[in-house]
RNA sequence: GCCGGGAUAGCUCAGUCGGUAGAGCGACUGAUUCGUAAUCAGUAGGUCGGAGGUUCGAUUCCUCUUUUCGGCACCA
């Protein structure tokens, strides 16, 4: 039986036998065959040991390619559970895949990994690695698989393929060498040499088997891996880098605000810090009364009875907070919805004049699991841009794609670019039925498609009223955290009995869009501050200049171009300190300060300004009079 | 919430194999009046996160606790 291979290039070559790729590509050149990773067979991605038994379309794929990448990384995984199981014996497998930039695997051991094993484990992996031993696919039945894994006291894995596969269905296993394998789809590379050594072990960590918090705690051995070592260097540096744009570092730096022990997750804002949060309140409130929104007011705590009846209390007691006074329980909001539903209600309104929007800088209180808490990025006091639209089915669609452009003009204005959009759909624990679902999730599709943006969809994550529209940012360590979102909700105006009166006199229940753009003021500075590592755009930096004066002959010159500025609505300050230009210009810049305005006995004798922008040495020396037009254009 | 690692001067960190702690920067005082990223000298500053325990003696060891960091789970 001849096997037909096609290459590439179209060539076309027949074997007598079942061939490997390895043996493909040394018959190619041998220098193929050494950057050889994995071979691709009738588009699917196979060893480069395992026979090709058919006529196939062949590709080799070497290990500098995207594709390859995920192979090694995978490998690594599997070299990591070696060396765990020769190091610490009596660990058991559980799953380890490749990721973004490396790999992981969970084990399970009474004994946690503790930071100081990495080193040890690494080093084990190294050692599989010059080894050089040959790994192998093996195919077995799911019988032979489950008795295996059991004998050898794999519970986890042994329970993986018991409930988790079809017990029809045959499984692959590989071996790296003779003592040691693992069940695996693959494909893998010929050997444990082949990994190379641009891997590197960099946190262990808890997690739950499956995902699940009700089941058993397993570790994490987490690592990043690459094709080479440059690559690798290159990630390790950006990482470096990452961590210095921490929000929390950085707060510290510039003295921007605090967090302390006696109100864990909630924030100190100090004057630095809340000038820019001034600059970003204005700057949304400018865009609420751009866009038909008239800013409300609710209440910080309504009785308990409020929250029972809008369904939160039912789907979140645990995470409220609340308090009691003569007898009465009342519930710090966690949303500001009802409130504005209260106010809706107030009044009596026809259909003439939805949409109705209301928009509110909401404090929110959440007791978030203490876990989840992270710098001002998640916390358990936050305040959202938050609006609600109070409006007829008819009118869902118009208001979601105006409020897309909206926000992602925001984004933009902001200095962000890389968005993802994803929908979240029907959760298990919901209000409502299946049709109102349909519904609501396919006015937000339609919504999306008119608005021509691509987008995501999450099944299982709406919220229990609603389906929502999210808006996720990516931060400077590239994690994704969730900004604006508008949420379409026909439930709490059930709930909290909204009316409006159609055409026909009727009482008629309004659709309800929940929405916000920057979503936590908190959150939304935190991530500007790490995206722009500080060195805040002009127009958002607390102080946007600092006026120096060379020695002290100056300083009554420099406390009059401060005035100025400061008629000009720039936030600026003078330093008449006894130090050296050099060191001013230092602390300023070290302080992030947009620009610098220096004067000394010249500029105060013709009544001129040098400027000196943060990261350029230039220095622009104007009339004082254009100074500040010059700065705000 | 779960697993693990931390918490020492305002900040960044060192240290004590159990005998109540040290640096740099900052602050303060003085000198210096200087043209674009740190002038010099001196001084002050800490119940070593909190509560128990072991001990002649605890910042150090143990227990509990608060909080923080990383991971997971959660995120209306």
């Amino acid at each position: 039986m001849a096997i037909q291979i096609t290459f590439p290039d179209g060539n076309q070559k027949s074997f007598d036998a079942p061939i490997s790729g390895l043996a493909i590509a040394q018959g190619i050149s041998p220098g193929l065959a050494k950057k050889a990773a994995v071979i691709q067979v009738n588009g699917e991605l196979w060893d480069l040991t395992r026979p090709i038994d058919r006529d196939a379309t062949i590709a080799i794929v070497t290990r500098d390619k995207p594709e390859a990448l995920e192979v090694i990384r995978h490998d690594a995984a599997h070299v990591l559970a070696q060396a765990v199981q020769e190091l610490f014996p009596g660990t058991q497998v559980t799953f380890g895949p490749s990721t973004e930039t490396g790999f992981y695997y969970d084990f399970a051991r009474d004994t946690p990994f503790t930071e100081m094993d990495l080193e040890a484990i690494e080093n084990k992996m190294r050692d599989i690695v010059k080894r050089d031993l040959p790994i192998t696919r093996e195919v077995w039945d799911h019988k032979t698989a489950v008795e295996h894994f059991e004998k050898a006291g794999e519970k986890f894995k042994a329970e993986w393929i018991r409930d988790g596969i079809a017990a029809d269905e045959e499984l692959t296993i590989y071996k790296q060498g003779d003592n040691w394998l693992d069940m695996c789809l693959g494909p893998h590379l010929p050997s444990t040499g082949k990994l190379g050594t641009a891997f590197k072990l960099i946190r262990v960590g808890g997690v739950y088997w499956r995902g699940d918090a009700n089941n058993a705690q397993l570790q994490r051995i987490t690592g990043v891996c690459f094709a080479n070592d440059d690559d690798l260097k290159a990630y390790l540096k950006m990482v470096e880098e990452a961590e210095k744009r921490d929000h929390r570092k950085i707060a510290k730096q510039l003295d921007l605000f605090h967090q302390q022990e006696e109100a864990p997750g909630m924030v100190f804002w100090h004057p630095k810090g809340w000038a820019i949060w001034q600059v970003v309140e204005q700057y949304v409130r400018g865009v609420y009364k751009k866009s038909g929104y008239q800013e409300v007011r609710g209440p910080q705590i309504m009785d308990v009875s409020l929250w029972k009846k809008s369904g939160h209390w039912d789907n979140y007691q645990d995470n409220m907070f609340f308090t009691e006074s003569e007898k009465r329980t009342y519930a710090v909001k966690p949303m500001n919805c009802p409130g504005h539903v209260q106010i809706y209600n107030a009044g009596l309104h026809s259909y003439r004049d939805l949409p109705i929007r209301y928009a509110e800088f909401g404090g929110c209180h959440r007791n978030e699991p203490s876990g989840a808490l992270h710098g001002i990025m998640r916390v358990r006091a936050f305040t959202q841009d938050d609006g609600h639209i109070f409006c007829m089915e008819s009118q869902v669609e118009g208001e979601v794609t105006a409020f897309h452009s909206q926000a992602m003009k925001v984004y933009s204005d902001f200095g962000f670019t890389d968005l993802a959009v994803k929908l979240a759909l029907r959760p298990d624990k919901r209000l409502g039925t299946d049709e109102a679902w349909d519904r609501a999730e396919n006015a937000l599709r339609a919504a999306l498609s008119a608005a021509g943006v691509a987008w995501e969809e999450l099944p299982g994550e709406g919220a229990f009223y609603g389906p929502k529209i999210e808006y996720h940012l990516k931060d400077s360590i590239g994690r994704s955290w969730q900004v604006g979102t508008i949420q379409y909700d026909p439930m709490m105006p059930e709930r909290l009995d909204a009316v409006y009166v159609d055409e026909n006199s009727q009482r008629i229940r309004p659709i309800m869009l929940h929405r916000a753009i920057v979503g936590s003021m908190e959150r939304f500075i935190g991530i500007l501050i790490e995206h722009h590592a500080g060195s805040l755009p002009f127009w958002l930096a607390p102080v946007q200049v600092v006026v120096a004066p060379i020695v002290s002959d100056a300083d009554g010159y420099a406390k009059e171009v401060c005035e100025l500025l400061k008629d000009a609505n720039l936030r600026a300050n003078t330093d008449l300190r006894n130090e050296k230009i050099n060191y001013k210009i230092r602390e300023h810049s070290v302080q992030k300060v947009p620009v610098i305005a220096v004067v000394g006995r010249k500029e105060a004798e013709e009544k001129t300004v040098t400027l000196r922008r943060l990261g350029e040495e230039r220095q622009v020396t104007m009339p004082l009079a254009d100074v500040a037009k010059h700065l705000l254009g």
